[in-house]
DNA sequence: CGCCGTTTTGAGTGCGCTCAATGTTCGTGG
DNA sequence: CCACGAACATTGAGCGCACTCAAAACGGCG
């Protein structure tokens, strides 16, 4: 079924749209000449859609293609062999998902819809002969990867060092600058994962996120209620990332 | 004068031994057809030899190089703004280091030689420009890159969800199999790193680290004097990193 | 309305941190 | 060759942050 769809999409006039997609200045085609973005479009299928909850690929099962997200959000988690879930991963539009299977022929981790969320599917073969060809595109792909080394080295020094209140401030501005970056509100933004999520992926328990949701809204820092977040004093939360680092330094 | 050492090298008989380099099946020329080594030689310089405690390369110079450890060990860490260090990775020879620099103009962490060490370059323009000849090299550059992400995944995991002993216990044995790779013995090695670096890198107090490898000794599984260590328990130490998994499952 | 999943709030405990002191290893110079 | 100091490692005592367990409040949906 899904075949059906992408068939008809990919021969529909849907097909050659990369030139006007509002994220292509995020998206892979940001490093590409003009007259490059056709192969690019060649080889993308663009707009599934998948429901709350839907799993995009599943750990495990064969690697077969990278996912940008056109809009929603994603989660990636790895489950571990006690059955035991570790999110490693949100992704909001224009973000790349599956970079990290791309050393082995099976998904590192399971891709699961946030929300209503429409990706363009790159099947890697495809993509590896094209960034072969494209140099520019290659190098996009690297600084890409890249990228994902960093941000998970972040997450881990995060992890390694920051008490519960740093680690959520951490998580609220980045959230907030990846909503800016899509020319949305960066003080006004509804979560589009669950508490539970949050706590997964930063290492906390649920009740832990929760009491310093609260914390933040008594001292004037957030205003929060379910998942509309509004952050009231941004710099607040910038000094509660340092916080630690200044200690250190003292 | 590095520069004049690498030109001499360059021009000696010294250069064109990927060929018989002893970890040519760990570092870039695993994936290349003999008669393209050449050109990979070509673009390498081999042989650059650091001290104890010397940097091959600081956070925030500009980016040259990829280096793949030829022999000894180097330790990867990221400098906050407070002054505050994060070990972010320990490299054996075979490993390369600097991907995570790839997605910017200045290196991402500082890397420093735990032991005399000798490294091989590869300029990261002139790689790229091999990758995109070569698309088996550019596959296995993606695949390490994947590995790296995954790698830091599984830190990340470790650090948010572990305790301390389970954390060291998937230290031991990830260095374990490390020595074992290169056909050292798996049982019987000598950490290249101080307990402080462990600590770092595992997100513990470093009395913290002591303690467990004493706890770990009187527990006979292992045996540890200084930076001596023997694993006379492999098995128990795979039940200690799998102990998180097994209760989450019950 | 009543149910179920999610979120919040409360009370008590424990792991790993901090602070402090002692022990060990190693390089250096007397 | 040994004495000395600096860096590294170990051990102990006490404390605090975040976890666990438990229960109540909320919100969405049939």
């Amino acid at each position: 079924m899904a075949q059906a769809i992408r068939l008809r999409q990919a021969s529909s006039p849907l097909k050659a749209s990369c030139h006007q997609c509002s994220l292509s200045n995020l998206c892979l085609p940001l490093a590409i000449e003009e007259n490059d973005l056709d192969s690019l479009e060649d080889i993308v299928q663009q707009g599934r859609i998948f429901n709350r909850g839907e799993h995009i690929f599943d750990q495990s099962t064969p690697f077969r293609s990278c996912f940008a997200v056109r809009s929603g959000s994603v989660k990636t988690s790895i489950i571990t062999e006690g059955g035991e879930e570790q999110v490693t991963g949100f992704f909001m539009p224009g973000e790349l998902i599956g970079l990290d299977s791309m050393s082995s022929d099976s998904y590192a981790c399971t891709a699961k819809a946030l929300e209503r969320t429409s990706v363009c599917e790159f099947p890697v073969e495809k993509l590896e002969e094209l960034t072969g060809k494209l140099p520019d595109l290659q190098h996009h792909m690297y600084h890409l990867m890249s990228q994902e080394i960093q941000n998970s080295h972040q997450l881990a020094m995060l992890l390694s060092k920051n008490t519960a209140e740093e680690r959520i401030a951490a998580l609220l501005l980045s959230l907030s600058s990846r909503f800016q970056r899509r020319r949305m509100s960066g003080t006004n933004f509804s979560l589009p994962m669950a508490r539970n999520d949050i706590a997964n992926f930063l290492g906390l328990a649920v009740e832990t996120v929760s009491r310093v949701f609260t914390r933040f809204q008594n001292q004037g820092i957030i205003k929060a209620r379910g998942r509309e977040v509004e952050l009231l004093d941004v710099e607040a939360l910038q000094m509660v990332t340092r916080e630690f680092s200044r200690q250190g330094s003292q």
